[in-house]
RNA sequence: GAUUCCGUAGCUCAGCUGGUAGAGCAUUUCACUUUUAAUGAAGGGGUCCUGGGUUCAAAUCCCAGCGGGAUCACCA
């Protein structure tokens, strides 16, 4: 392996050989017992000063000052920072000043994980800090962390913030950004929340597949994978609505999965490729009922999460609270336009939609035109958590006509933040029905509309041998979790969203260079140079590379003999 | 997929109408026994994303590619 290390890297090598030199395994097996927590200490230490006589605390090495014979240091633990000091004289009582001198002010470096012991004590400038009686390296670090600082104002400079490093070294993001820890912290806490009011309700959490050799539940691009043994098309799950409904059937009376699902679709702030969705049926309820059960949970949610009903995302200020605005999506569409598209034929839908500078063609049908203008004129605008019922049926192959108004089905989406957050139905349970929409969706497949359902024999079997009337419901956990920590991407509330592959650079190790006769010396010259690979190496212009090798030993003072043109002609030739 | 912006030291960034690179933090060495963006002094560190082109001369201008952000499209 020829890795090129920066100076920095070269620099924590040596501390680490030093550390070893000297008798200490940078790496110890053995555990390090901690009996405290940063946290812990800040928030008790006022009210319980004998209970931190004798603590033992492990974690990151975030900042050194040293003064002397005496240091400030900082460690960062799970639950925070604390302030670490430590004098020469009591670290090391005896006439040996190695631990003080050579381990904590050379060996360590920020970022290594440490273990120590002492008491806890308030500085002269008021800051509870911990008196370090013992010090012990856990683990060393080999990189330098970015090292964002805090100003008395608590303004933050020097920032770790591109973006595209803080999602593929998510691990560096959470290290130095505490703010990031915070919001999947929450994201969890919304989880956890969540599941204990549906258990409370007495439903019950279960798996279903998440490869499937049919995908239904929702129109969407599937993943697509092959199985071996049974040589057979599989897909990863869009949606697991079809099979909660068959355990519905089989007489469970609410079951829940918080599932990830998987979209072969475009990616934005709103969009990744797997993410997750928990989805809840309920036996014997409508839709009516679900939408109360879901006020009642997500305003729950935002009170475990923050204390209260409001939450402040981006400039806007949601409120919570019960009840939410209800809306028809004729109620809306007139609330926001100003027309009662209930009154208007295909062509006439077409006509309003074009007045308020809606696009729309040809080929899109009427709920295709009323969803347009839904989406572009009403759901921007819906700030505050707001229910929109009652849609087009042709949009809903899964969901129940509606028991008054023909041609619309019994659903609900919560819009908040301009977004969708939770879609609901009343669950279609006719077979024969269900059927006939399946089979309208085929056409439309056959169409050319790649998102159209598959016709699922065996879930319309299932419901053929009668599911109770139930209400249904998907709620985007990444979504709700956007709101709850006003986060602005979904790439920030998920640990490791999605992105191209990092591209990996070639470099030839250091035996394929010498089996062509570079002098190990020389080797680093030659991928400095550009080199990298054996390919480079021998299309290379042997003048411009004796140059280069010259320039470099004289850069890093080479004894070594510069090598002959002849030489380095005889590398490109074996 | 389209449009647009961006890519310079480990991190955050400057670098004008072209003249082969700068700052702060980090790092190295030295001083300093209650500091906290510690301080003072002195150093080291660069494939200016990659590859072409224009030019006497490219971080800078042009073209292509790679990676990323934003907006739009798609995602009922």
């Amino acid at each position: 392996m020829s890795i090129e290390l920066s100076e920095q890297e070269l620099v924590r090598r040596e501390n680490l050989k030093k550390a070893i030199d000297a008798g200490i395994n940078p790496y110890p097996a053995e555990l390090f017992e901690v009996n405290c927590s940063a946290k812990e200490i800040h928030s008790n230490y006022q009210t319980d000063k004998i209970g931190y006589k004798n603590i033992s605390i492990a974690g990151r090495l975030m900042r050194q000052r040293i003064m002397g014979k005496a240091s400030f240091a900082e460690l960062q633990d799970s639950t925070g920072k604390i302030q670490l000091y430590i004098n020469r004289d009591d670290l090391c009582p005896g006439e040996d000043k190695f631990l003080y001198n050579d381990f904590f002010k050379k060996i360590l470096d920020i970022g290594d994980i440490i273990g120590v012991k002492g008491y806890v004590f308030t500085t002269q400038v008021g800051e509870i800090s911990i008196h370090v009686t013992e010090i012990k390296l856990l683990a060393k670090t080999l990189r330098n962390l970015p090292m964002p600082v805090e100003d008395a104002e608590g303004k933050v400079h020097d920032a770790f913030t591109d973006t595209e490093q803080r999602y593929r070294q998510r691990y560096v993001d959470l290290i130095v950004n505490p703010q990031v820890k915070k919001a999947f912290i929450q994201r969890t806490q919304l989880t956890n929340s969540m599941r204990h009011f549906l258990n409370e309700k007495g439903y019950l959490e279960v798996e279903t597949p998440i490869l499937q050799s049919l995908y239904g539940g929702a129109a969407a691009r599937p993943f697509k994978t092959h199985h071996n043994t049974l040589d057979q098309t599989l897909y990863l799950r869009i949606a697991n609505e079809l099979y909660l409904k068959r355990l519905i059937v089989g007489g469970f009376d609410g079951v829940y999965e918080f599932a990830k699902d998987f979209r072969n679709e475009g990616m934005s702030r709103f969009h990744n490729p797997e993410f997750t969705q928990m989805e809840l049926y309920v036996a014997y309820k409508d839709y009516n009922w679900m939408m109360d059960m879901v006020e009642e949970m997500v305003e729950k949610i935002a009170t475990d999460l923050h204390d209260k009903t409001e939450v402040q995302v981006g400039e806007n200020l949601i409120n919570f609270e019960r009840p939410w605005k209800r809306y028809t999506m004729f109620e809306a569409i007139q609330h926001f336009t100003g027309i009662d598209i209930a009154a208007l034929d295909e062509a006439g839908l077409r006509e309003a939609a074009k007045k308020i500078g809606v696009p729309v063609d040809e080929t899109m049908g009427k709920a295709k035109i009323i969803d347009e203008i839904f989406g572009e004129k009403c759901e921007p605008k819906l700030i505050q958590p707001t229910f929109i019922t009652d849609y087009p049926v042709e949009m809903s192959p899964l969901a129940k006509k509606h028991r008054t108004h023909e041609g619309l089905v019994e659903r609900f989406e919560c819009i908040c933040n301009g977004k969708e957050i939770c879609n609901a139905y009343s669950e279609l349970n006719d077979p024969i029905d269900q059927r006939k929409r399946f089979e309208d969706q085929l056409e439309l497949g056959k169409r050319g509309d790649e998102e159209a359902m598959m016709l699922d024999e065996d879930f319309l079997r299932a419901i053929e041998y009668g599911m109770p009337p139930t209400a249904g419901l998907g709620i985007g956990i990444d979504r709700l979790t956007m709101i709850m920590t006003n986060s602005n991407s979904i790439q920030d509330v998920l640990f490791f969203p999605q992105m191209r592959p990092e591209k990996k650079e070639k470099v030839a190790s250091n035996d394929e260079y010498v089996a062509l006769g570079v002098p190990e010396v020389w080797i680093a010259a030659v991928i400095k140079s550009g080199y990298k690979t054996i390919e480079l190496l021998k299309a290379a212009n042997p003048n411009k590379l004796h140059q280069e090798i010259a320039g470099f030993r004289k850069k890093n003072k080479i004894e070594t003999a510069l090598p002959t043109l002849d030489e380095v002609k005889a590398w490109m030739v074996v």
